[in-house]
Parts: C-alpha cells; structure tokens; sequence
DNA sequence: GGTCCTTCAACTGTTGACAGTTATAGGGTC
DNA sequence: GACCCTATAACTGTCAACAGTTGAAGGACC
C-alpha cells in the first residue's frame, strides 16, 4: 500500500486519477447549488477536505475552467460562472442551433427500434410525471434517480460525437445551473410533454426538416418561458463550501 | 529578481502564468504541423525545453485537452488528435449547425456599417487572391499575415458571445488542422467567393431565414470538397517536438 | 473625521522529488 | 524460430514546500 493517506472520503477505487474523482464531486456540488454561482473556491480548503495536495484540485479546476464553469484571471480567486440574462440567452441560442440539427440528423438516422422505444419511455414518463407531481417542493433526491431525459435520447440519436459532447457534457453542465432555477411549473411541463410529442412523430416519419424546425420552438420556448418567469437571483448559499 | 530561470525562449513578460505562455506555444506548434496529429506529447521533454517544471506544462496540456486537440488516457502518453474520417464529418455537422444560426443572427443584428465594410473587404479580397494566386506552393508565411476571414466576421455579428468562442476558439482549433490539409485548390476558391457573396447579400437583404440555408450549403460544400479530394493522410513530420 | 499609505495575511503560481503504472526489451522455454 | 514471462526504463500522478502577487486591515497624515 502506497501511503495510505488517511482518507475519510469515498474517494472509490484508486486506480482513477484523485483529479477526476475532484472534478466529478465539485461538477455535482455546482450541480446542487452548493456552490451557488459567484461563489469563491479556494484549492487549498478544497485539497484539506479531501486530504489531498494541491496538485489534483488545480487540475480539477482547470477542467471546469475549460468546461467554462468557472472564471479564472491570473492571481484572483476562481469563481464559480454567474450568467447574465444577455449570457443565458446566448446559452439558449447556441443550444437552439445545436440541438435542432441533433434532432434533425436524430430524425435520419436513429433506428426505428430506438424510435420505437422512445415512444414507449415517453409515455411512461408522462404517466410518472402525472403521478408525482406535487412533490417538487423542498428535498431534490439526492442522486436524481434517473429522470428520464428526451432531449438527450434525441441528441445521442444523432450519431454525432462531438454535437453529443458539446450538448450533453459542456453546455448542460451550464444550463443544469439555470435548470434548478424555475423549477418547471406543472402548466408547462404539461405542454413540453406535448412538444415532445410532435418532435417525435416528425422522428417517425423521418422529417428532419420539421423535427428540426419543432425542437427549436421547442427550445425557444422553454427558453422565453424561463426568461419572462422572473428569476430568483438565486437565494443566499452563497459562500461557505465546506459541507461540515 | 526572483531567480532568473536563465530561460532562452521569449517567455514575453513575467507577469502572466507560465502555463499560459507554454499553451499558446504548443497550439501554434499543432497548427504549424510541427506537432503533427497522432505525434506523441512528453510532459518532461516540453518542460525542459522551455527550463521550467512539470506543472505549468501539465496545465496546459490539460487546456489543450479541454480544447479537445489532445487525448488523455490516465497512465498514457498524451497524443495530439488525429480525426478520422467519420469524426471529421462529425465537426463539420456541428459547425454547420452553429455557423448557420449565427448567420441567422448576424443578418438580425450586424449594424449597416458592419454589413458595408464587409461588402468592401469581400471585394478587396478578392482582387487580393486574384493576384497572389500561385505562390501556394510551399511556405505558408510564418505569421498567417491576416487572412481576411470571411466566415469569423459573420460568426462576429451574430452578437453570440458563446458561439463565438465555440466557432473561432475550440471548434476554430480542429478546423485549423483540417484546413492546411487540402490547401483549397483555385476552382473551389472562386466558387467559394461566389457563396460567400450571396450570403452576403441575403444579410445585406435582412433576411436571416435565407442567409442561414445559404450558409449550411456553403459550409456543406465545404465540406464535401474536403472529403472528396483525397485525404493525405498528412505527410511525414510525426515526432520530434523540439525546434533546435 | 476622512483619505492615503504601509504592512500583513491569504492565496495562487511554480518547483523538484517521490510513488505508482505502463510499455518495451531481453532472456528463457517450447 | 516463435511465444511467453520477467525485469528494467520511461513516463504520469501526487506531494509538500517556496516564491510572488493581490486585497484588505490598520495606522499615520491632512
């Protein structure tokens, strides 16, 4: 055994790099507004905590940089990003033009299986949401179950890499923070249902031109819709990132 | 003075990071081709030539990594992309779709001067090409003079901040790479400024809906001319990282 | 009492050494 | 001669300490 360095935390096995297990802890806590936006981290309180050096927190933090999750200039403290509204709606623009093509070569390429069984999830998922509606008051289940996503199936039905990364990695991290914000009334939730919908019969009958053009209204609305509910500036929490 | 690293290189001033100064140096040497796709990254080898530690070079290397030009496995050596075929296809998708909404959103929002000034260094660069026609054979000039570039100064009007840096920074890095490959051969470069001018004019018309089709077909064109002229699957040069 | 300057603490950037892992080269066996 | 196993070398991951910079608290001066 190398050094046994003493670690309370989970840490799992340790054959991945201490920096990835950082970076997936700090992603999550960013996630749970733990770490609210605007908010200060600093390496060494963050290397403590997990008993380990500075090295892997630093380069965790350079990840998020890259994933544009936190701002660094030279000597100063990184912080973690804080949109803008003029920010957020660039945001919502640059995932509009994505996810419109994702849906259209979604709409080309996707097995009629996979097609199929999207049909059948949705439904299910309807079903689901219906059910527990009234419970989306205090606690978020800690580990988010395995909410069922229709705009990532879509996007990984495209076939493209680099569009499924972009879209389901770097941006989502970002639109995850604003996500938590509204939490999506039931009114709403009841017409992207709908929206859905109509994405996915264009699928099915293999129209990427409409599907395309249904995904960015979709897209668009969800968007206005959470741009005219006024936005909470996200409540206190600030500060404060050690959790005991 | 701190302790005068005896350092050869520029290094320009010692105020910004290290890291900072080695990424901009390693991203010019993967756009030169001296770090050609698939060539091997040592750590310590970089860290030496430039007579600094292991650290900073390791933080850049985990932008570039971040910036998708080099791959990552935990105990592996670092190697700078090498896309396949399919993968390359798969960029192209993507900057079709971004490059298609910016200029949708570029013919909404680019002042009338803008529009104007760019009518002008369209033509001028025109009669430019026209004439210094023949001398893409070897060197290509150290500097990349400044190559009017059409496609950033569109993507630059669409007011996107996020698209923006997706197109002219990550995405702007791979394509590089691509580009010098096939050095775009006259009849497709004519047949380009014919493209580029008709969007021009449907930006010029305010007509967003026309621009974006537009541009999806020119970069699509792009595209297919790139893939159809054989690939030299990039000549020689692999290895051997260091200047002098 | 307010403003400016000085000093100090906290934090980031950088370093060199050590530990662990992977790949390669060499020898031994079939 | 070909294949497998073993040992070495090269490289990456991690660490603890040092150097430099920034921001703020405290005191001196106007």
């Amino acid at each position: 055994m190398p050094k046994a360095t003493g670690n309370s935390a989970p840490k799992a096995i340790s054959n991945i790099p201490l920096a990835e297990t950082i970076l997936s802890v700090l992603l999550q806590r960013i996630y749970d507004g733990v770490l609210a936006p605007g908010a200060h981290i600093n390496e060494a309180m963050i290397a403590e905590e997990f008993k380990v050096s500075r090295g892997p927190v630093r380069e965790a933090m350079r990840r998020l940089q890259g994933l544009q999750l936190i701002t660094r200039a030279p000597y100063l403290k990184a912080r973690v990003v804080e949109l803008t509204q003029e920010e957020a709606r660039e945001l919502f623009e640059m995932r509009l033009a994505l996810e419109g093509v994702a849906c259209r070569l979604a709409a080309e390429r996707m097995t009629a299986e996979e097609i199929q069984e999207l049909v059948h999830e949705l439904e299910q998922d309807r079903q689901r949401t219906l059910v527990g509606n009234n419970e989306l008051a205090g606690k978020p289940s800690t580990d988010a179950p395995k909410v069922f996503d229709f705009h990532e199936r879509i996007v990984r039905g495209s076939r493209n890499g680099r569009i499924i990364d972009a879209l389901c990695g770097d941006l989502y991290h970002l639109l995850r923070i604003y996500r938590r914000r509204s939490g999506m009334v039931a009114e709403r939730k009841s017409q992207a249902y709908a929206e859905h919908w109509q994405i996915l019969r264009a699928i099915k009958a293999r129209d990427g031109e409409l599907a395309e053009s249904l995904m960015r209204s979709h897209v668009g609305r969800a968007a206005e819709h959470l741009f005219t509910t006024d936005l909470p500036h996200l409540t206190g929490d600030v500060g404060d990132s050690r959790p005991a």
